[in-house]
DNA sequence: CCAAGGCCGGTTTTT
DNA sequence: CCGGCCTTGG
């Protein structure tokens, strides 16, 4: 149907193409049937702001995209005329399938649904040169952003370790999310850097400029100021965009919010979707205020809170809105079920990190290969949600020991890799031999001969003459500035890259295989076959893998516009695997089996978030446990141990917060076999938690729990941990000795030692049988001698 | 110019 | 304990 085609409408085009509306009229379309009343209510709110706040599992993307098909079907609007906007691609991608799922019209696609990231892009592209850019300017990532902030801060004089640019790139990157240009910072937020960060912000900006490039945080706020100062180009945005819809509104920060804004003062047609309790995003700009303010920052607004959950069961469900409760800052939903019934929330408490993975493989075991009416799970339905990456290693150790299949989601994204970087911008110079970042970057990558100084003779050419670095490396060659190794390494470079661009500049050839030699002849694949580290296998792979890539692009160009916005993780997704990944990435996801490990405080809640922002912090710390929770659908599980191991040393944990703030009559408290949750709880309770009937699954983990060395550890363990309190609102007041050398004394784990040096709390032991620790002095006690 | 060893520091992550 | 980054010695 040529109504439907995305290609571009002219402006002003008569603002309802309801002459040519479908044949809708009548019965109620088949698309609005199998949605709640409220799901009804916010597909049908058609005009004016609208806030849906949709709590976890309650349909929040069916919603929308019925609406967005109830647009086009009613004939409200043309594709090209709605703008909808996400925060990943991979939602964006799901909104445009189940969009056209639901539609019967076959809306091949919708122009203006996207990213945030990638919406401005496009229409930065257009307008480029307002922008003082032109059309293909380039998009740097958080790498070159910080290898280009590092000359600065040089050039600058600055001692870099004081100063490191990762920090000064967070600085300007929060600035920017605030929608500040340098002009814009206010002087009670420029003290960062010694003061000396708003001009490098201004000399930072500059410097994108002559590169031909915008940052991800400028593709938003650029955007923002091109429209506030062009009237026209506001006015005719506002125009096309009829309908706009926000997806996860909790995690826009101000940039965006002014973005949003800018386009909605037209029709106000806007629909924003969001959930406050999930707003987890807050560490990197996000400001829930904004869907907490929605009603303020557009008034008449009307709010659907989309309420009925059809994910989780009501034990899980209750347990999740309890703790949720103990937030202030909330515009409150309650989520309910019709469904009654299901598992309560299961607790239980481990020794360390260890036996706590070595618990939760055992109970995976159980629900995917055990007998009996508990094998109802694949691997595939159960998941393993922690608050850190570094709590997966322990997971992941344990799952590789007894061969339990896994999938970690979420790791480096693999344009990320050095490996694949370095390829790209051997793509990108010989695309572009102006771009100075690429050059600098594998100029000598694989080594030849171009080092340090090399590297400054060509740059102070390129600023000197304002030539590029790479025709400024030509220039100094041709006059012998190098020397024999450096030269011979430049001048075969030099010609490589010159080679490269007369292919591609000839159009003939095929990209691909042109890919393909220059990752060839530039000598990377040489490089990693040399290099004998275990992955450099994965490495040659992975270059593989991008050059097969490229065969979804018509030519090398559109595949480097497309790869910094655009780049999907390649999922392995072969065969049935458990799921590791943090809480923050299994946001929008569900499982059937969930485990949340490591409720610990100090983990999780973590310290970190707490020291920077107590209150704000222990919210959204409150709000990650809640989105853990309700990823499950069956069966939750959350786990603590008594003792961790990080950064080489042990630690004493206590049981998070959030397991007290889970109500008891959701929960029930599971004890591994022959362990009392690992902790001396008293009088046996984990959190305030009771110790009622024993664990569910009847399998029995592992015999070394019952094995006598085994409880006689647990017992002394017991015996040890005594009195340690059984919430953190209760400092410890386990027996605390002040040590110093040569003191004799025992350790859970390590058992007994001699005291050799002490700093503080610190303790320098050597132990008998484990060598010599650090440890701190509360993990100890004093040996009365009576070792056996 | 570069490879090997010491030292410091270390959440969460998308675009 | 690990990895990144800087210093040192070839």
């Amino acid at each position: 149907m040529e109504r439907f085609n995305p290609g571009e409408m002219p402006t002003g085009l008569p603002l309802t193409p309801s002459d040519e509306a479908p044949a809708s009229a009548g019965s109620p379309p088949q698309y609005l049937e199998g949605l709640n009343a409220r799901q009804l209510e916010a597909v049908e709110a058609l005009d004016g702001p609208v806030l849906v706040l949709a709590g976890a599992g309650t349909g929040k993307t069916k919603t929308l995209t019925t609406r967005i098909a109830h647009i086009l079907c009613s004939a409200r609007a043309w594709p090209s005329q709605i703008l909808a906007v996400t925060f990943t691609n991979k939602a964006a991608n799901e909104m445009r399938e189940r969009v056209n799922q639901i539609s019967t019209l076959q809306v091949d696609s919708l122009p203006w649904l996207g990213t945030f990231h990638s919406i401005s892009a496009k229409i930065l592209r257009r307008h480029a040169e307002l922008a003082g850019r032109n059309q293909n300017f380039t998009i740097l990532d958080t790498d070159d952003q910080v290898r280009l902030l590092k000359q600065l801060v040089k050039a600058e004089g600055i001692d870099e370790k004081r100063w490191p640019a990762r920090q000064l790139a967070a600085v300007i990157d929060r600035w920017k999310n605030q929608c500040w240009l340098p002009s814009d910072v206010p002087a009670k937020a420029s003290g960062a850097f010694d003061g000396k960060a708003v001009g490098l912000y201004r000399q930072y900006q500059e410097r994108l400029e002559t590169l031909n490039s915008v940052d991800f945080g400028d593709l938003i706020l650029l955007v923002v100021e091109l429209l506030r100062s062009n009237e026209e180009l506001l006015a005719d945005y506002q125009r096309r965009f009829r309908y706009i819809l926000v997806d996860e509104y909790q995690d826009i920060n101000t940039a965006q919010y002014l973005w949003l804004r800018l386009f909605a003062q037209g029709q106000s047609n806007i629909c924003c979707v969001g959930d406050e309790d999930q707003s987890i995003y807050g560490w990197r700009g996000a400001d829930v205020g904004n869907i907490l303010g929605f009603e303020q920052s557009f008034p008449e607004a009307r709010v659907v809170r989309l309420e009925q959950n059809y994910r989780s069961t009501s034990h899980i469900l209750s347990a999740a809105s309890a703790l949720i409760g103990n937030n202030e800052g909330r515009l409150g939903k309650t989520l309910w079920t019709d469904v009654p019934g299901g598992e309560k929330v299961r607790l239980i408490g481990h020794w360390d990190g260890a036996a706590e993975a070595r618990w939760i493989s055992g109970e995976i075991e159980a629900l995917a290969y055990g007998t009996g009416r508990r094998r109802k799970y694949e691997l595939g339905d159960i998941a393993v949600l922690v608050r850190a990456s570094f709590l997966m290693r322990e997971l992941e150790d344990c799952f590789l020991s007894i061969g339990l299949p896994y999938r970690v989601i979420g790791g480096p994204r693999f344009y990320e890799r050095k490996e694949i970087r370095d390829a790209l911008a051997y793509f990108r110079l010989a695309v572009s031999g102006a771009d100075d970042l690429a050059f600098t970057r594998i100029v000598n990558v694989p080594k030849r001969g171009v080092g340090e100084k090399a590297l400054v003779s060509i740059h102070d050419c390129a600023r000197n003459s304002g030539l590029t670095m790479f025709e400024a490396a030509k220039v100094l060659l041709r006059n012998n500035e190098f020397s024999g190794r450096t030269a011979i390494g430049l001048n075969k470079f030099v010609a490589n890259v010159e080679r490269w661009s007369a292919v591609l500049n000839s159009g003939e050839g095929d990209h691909v295989e042109l890919a393909g030699r220059i990752i060839d002849e530039a000598g990377l694949v040489q490089m990693w076959m040399n290099t004998k580290t275990p992955e450099a296998e994965g490495r040659v792979e992975n270059l593989k893998e991008l050059v097969k890539s490229l065969e979804k692009f018509n030519n090398l160009q559109g595949f480097l516009e497309h790869v910094a916005l655009v780049f999907e993780n390649l999922e392995d997704s072969v065969g049935e695997k458990v799921s590791i990944m943090t809480l923050h990435a299994a946001k929008g996801l569900e499982f059937p089996v969930v485990f949340l490990p490591a409720w610990e405080e100090g983990v999780f809640p973590s310290k970190r978030s707490l020291d920077e922002m107590p209150l704000r912090g222990l919210e959204e710390e409150r709000r990650l446990a809640y989105v853990g929770i309700t990823r499950a659908m069956e069966i939750c599980t959350v786990s603590c141990a008594a003792t961790r191991m990080s950064y080489g040393g042990w630690s004493s944990q206590v049981p998070s917060r959030f397991i007290d703030e889970l109500p008891n009559s959701e929960t029930q408290t599971l004890s591994p076999p022959g362990l009392m949750g690992g902790f001396s709880q008293g009088e046996g309770r984990l959190g305030g938690h009771d110790i009622s009937n024993a664990s569910f699954s009847g399998h029995s983990t592992s015999n070394t729990y019952s094995a006598p060395g085994y409880r006689r550890m647990v017992q002394r363990s017991r015996e040890l941990t005594a009195g340690s309190g059984r919430s953190i609102r209760q400092e410890s007041i386990g027996a605390k000795t002040e040590f110093a050398g040569g003191d004799r004394v025992f350790h859970r784990k390590f058992g007994y030692g001699v005291v050799q040096n002490r700093e503080g709390e610190r303790l320098e032991i050597e132990f008998k049988c484990s060598g010599t620790k650090r440890i701190m002095s509360r993990f100890v006690t004093a040996a009365d001698g009576t070792e056996s």
